[in-house]
DNA sequence: ATCAAGATTACCT
DNA sequence: GGTAATCTTGATA
């Protein structure tokens, strides 16, 4: 596969689109992360859809604060924040600059640089089948996978550091929605949505 | 200043 | 299936 930024990756008008639509169509693209030495990369199986209108669950619905700032921001940044004091999740910010937006990513299949995944997860290089598919199928595995911490808050994915291939759209018959995980306001909205996929965070 | 909650994970029985 | 770990942030006083 070929990695290449310059002509295949993802452009401003992609993402500051409509968080719903843009969730949808980020499933079976392939991000990336490069930097001098390393090249990681994985299809997203699984997201959710943070709508800061009329969605309780999301950072943004009482409005701007220095966490979720990132998320007003033009659609195409990543927006990485920490939680439960041990975790990141890494989310794409989606739509217009003063409107708190963003895509979670919550599952990816590893296809390229697993065994620096395995590093980061586990120290070691080497793993066995059964921890390859722990690897990145939750939003924190993923940030742990892929190096991501509060230093890559803001960035900006129209970059070379961290992009998102602009492969072709999945199938709407092949998306499955759900109520998203792990919130505890706003949980009938049907905004989770991912692919019949290995690395998914739960069934 | 204090406090409760959190877009989770790993480990236990 | 249940729950401890762990610490930052935002709200309240």
């Amino acid at each position: 596969m070929n990695f290449d930024p310059e002509s295949q990756k993802l452009t401003p008008d992609f993402f500051q689109d409509n968080v719903i639509k843009v969730a949808k169509s980020l499933l079976g693209k392939i991000f990336v992360k490069r930097d001098e030495n390393t090249l990681l990369a994985g299809k997203i199986v699984e997201v959710e859809a943070y709508d800061g209108v009329d969605d309780e669950a999301c950072h943004c619905y009482r409005g701007m604060t220095e966490r979720n700032k990132v998320m007003f921001m033009p659609g195409g940044r990543l927006y990485v924040y920490f939680t439960y004091g041990a975790h990141f999740c890494c989310n794409v910010v989606t739509g217009k600059e003063g409107f708190g937006a963003a895509v979670l990513l919550r599952g990816i299949e590893p296809v390229e640089g697993s065994d620096i995944m395995a590093y980061n997860r586990y120290g070691v290089k080497d793993i066995d089948k059964k921890k390859t598919i722990n690897l990145t199928n939750g939003p924190g595995k993923i940030c742990r996978a892929f190096g991501i911490d509060r230093a890559h808050n803001g960035i900006d994915l129209t970059g070379n550091k961290i992009y998102i291939l602009n492969s072709a759209l999945a199938e709407e018959k092949d998306i499955l929605v759900s109520e998203r995980i792990g919130i505890k306001k706003s949980v009938e909205l049907p905004w989770r949505f991912y692919l019949n996929n290995n690395f998914v965070s739960k069934k």
